[in-house]
DNA sequence: ATATGATATGTAACAAGTTACATAAAGATA
DNA sequence: TATCTTTATGTAACTTGTTACATATCATAT
């Protein structure tokens, strides 16, 4: 690859002209910009950008920490910030961090040497690893420090929803499958559906998975759970997770929303492909993505940005599964 | 962030000397190694990997396109991608095409400029674009030069298993869901599916989708499909697709496997998930992303590869919506 | 005592770009 | 015509790291 002096040297300038017409900064004669910009389709050449950001010390790209992309969830949240990112010239690193924090300091080491614009976290299990970072960060859903924004849906309300909706269509012996234990959200999707349930007076019933998305795991914890055919409503802390219980209680004979009514989170596509198609309470996935991005954008521009939770609406989304 | 200089001069050294340390190349004595350290760590400093992929020019960075994350089948893609760059110490950047031209002809200039040590491209648009890289390139499913190795798996041969599946199964009158024309993949699960009826003396219907991935378009196409339920069985390009045929047929009061049978393609974690669960043509997504990224470092390192097609084996997964 | 090899470190050139500053020419204004 | 402003370009220093080469020290072998 040809670099700056070659393409200066050719057109018969300097490489001071050649960066001025690159960058489009100072002046530069229409003359001298047709033999560089001739010289430059002749030799195939792109500026290197990453002498580029040596220099000015912005990269223009973002480190992207996912747990996991599989996910529907995660993967409709790197698309919208991955669109969002395109369309203003950043490029992305993805990361898996698989729910790991040792995976996770792994990735911020390695993501330190790029000198990445800005990192968006999320569910992260760090938090001093970040202090030292003076790199703009962005979390979601996980809380990492007091100097570090979070975005998340309003998990909470999204329990309590999940609760008053099963009520309301005559549920009275209720099951929470709740997440795993390390991802904020869980806790808060669960202390949602038992607050809402106490208002009423109701004991409902909570077991706990602790993984995600691993259909196979999934259907392993199911299986212990003593006589869930007791159950009238159950509220599943995921559309995946949902949709394997969905599974399980077909597999049973039981049939759902008439013996059991079944809820699910994050309204994932699956949700409406499944028969019956599943009533979930909705994260707002791609207004996540894009006030993460938006967020971190304005911190690398240097821009004010408030420092604090910021929380997006959830909404029920009523289908087959519930009455 | 602090330099190489800085922690040189803090140690009380030259740069050369901890350009070793941190490389392990030369002598650097016990005594000094652990003044570099203390400084290293006092700072905070972690070597930047873009002034280094400068000199060494291997920025040990790969750049992944892929049409769209949200596919269930690319991000299993990119996971086997993701996880073996990570073991290496390679970072991946992510694009998404979006099936789209323009937009890969856009990624390919930013690619480019980072110079990434590989380019791992998939259903690939364009063809002239990547002669002018001196980058190696490893190809999924498109192809698109001599000198650029493609991956896929048997996609003829999956179409063939299908054909056979159904017709085994006593389907006489049966239409092929084809996706999107862009895709050599669809072409040739067509051509299979085809050639094994033409075998059998069977005439099969065709009706192409321009979509391969968007619930709500998918389901516009199905409803333009005349008298669906003339037909026993039906193979999709897709298992979202075959998804969505299903939810279908339900609605049309329309039994599966009983009165049309289904067969979808991919084997995503969806299928598993479906009542009656789907009967599909397995591609092995995680070999396909290794052999992907295995080639490009093989590139990348200079050892031979083979330029060729590289095709892995399509399997068919047996479920409940075939007989 | 001298030569040889291993160990340890520094100097300076290199990779690719950006930009402050200097200079020069052309055009505009007094 | 003299001066000022605008336009155009170049020089050199700067960003961060790597490495070839030079040099120095020490231990061992002859």
């Amino acid at each position: 690859m040809s670099n700056i002096r070659e393409i200066a040297e050719r057109a018969g300038v300097s490489i001071a002209t050649v960066s001025r017409y690159l960058n489009g900064s100072g002046y530069v004669s229409e003359k001298t910009k047709i033999k560089i910009q001739k010289e430059i389709e002749k030799a195939g050449y792109t500026p290197n950008a990453l002498a580029r950001a040596i220099f000015t010390k912005n990269s223009r790209t973002i480190a992207l920490m996912i747990p996991n992309i599989t996910n529907p969830f995660f993967n409709q949240m790197v698309t919208a910030i991955e669109d969002y990112a395109n369309k203003i010239g950043y490029s992305l690193f993805l990361y898996n961090t698989g729910d790991s924090r040792e995976k996770e300091k792994e990735c911020l080491e390695v993501i330190k040497s790029y000198r990445v614009s800005g990192i968006i976290a999320s569910r992260s299990q760090c938090k001093e690893e970040y202090s030292e970072i003076n790199i703009p960060v962005v979390s979601f859903e996980n809380h990492i420090s007091s100097s570090i924004a979070t975005v998340s849906s309003d998990n909470y309300n999204g329990g309590k929803m999940a609760f008053d909706h099963l009520y309301d269509r005559g549920c009275r012996n209720m099951l929470h499958i709740k997440g795993p234990r390390n991802f904020e959200a869980t806790e808060l999707r669960c202390k949602g559906f038992v607050d809402a349930a106490n208002k009423k007076g109701i004991k409902v019933d909570i077991v706990e998975f602790e993984t995600d998305f691993q259909v196979q795991i999934l259907e392993e914890y199911l299986k212990r759970i003593e006589n869930i055919k007791k159950y009238d409503g159950i509220f599943v802390f995921n559309d995946i997770a949902a949709a394997v219980v969905m599974k399980h209680l077909k597999g049973i004979g039981i049939s759902i929303p008439h013996q059991v009514q079944l809820i699910g989170f994050d309204d994932s596509f699956i949700g409406e492909l499944l028969y019956p198609s599943l009533t979930t309470i909705r994260q707002p996935i791609k207004e996540i993505g894009t006030l993460l991005i938006e967020l971190l954008i304005k911190q690398i521009n240097r821009e004010k940005v408030e420092i604090k939770d910021y929380l997006l609406e959830t909404k029920l989304i009523k289908r087959e599964s519930t009455l």
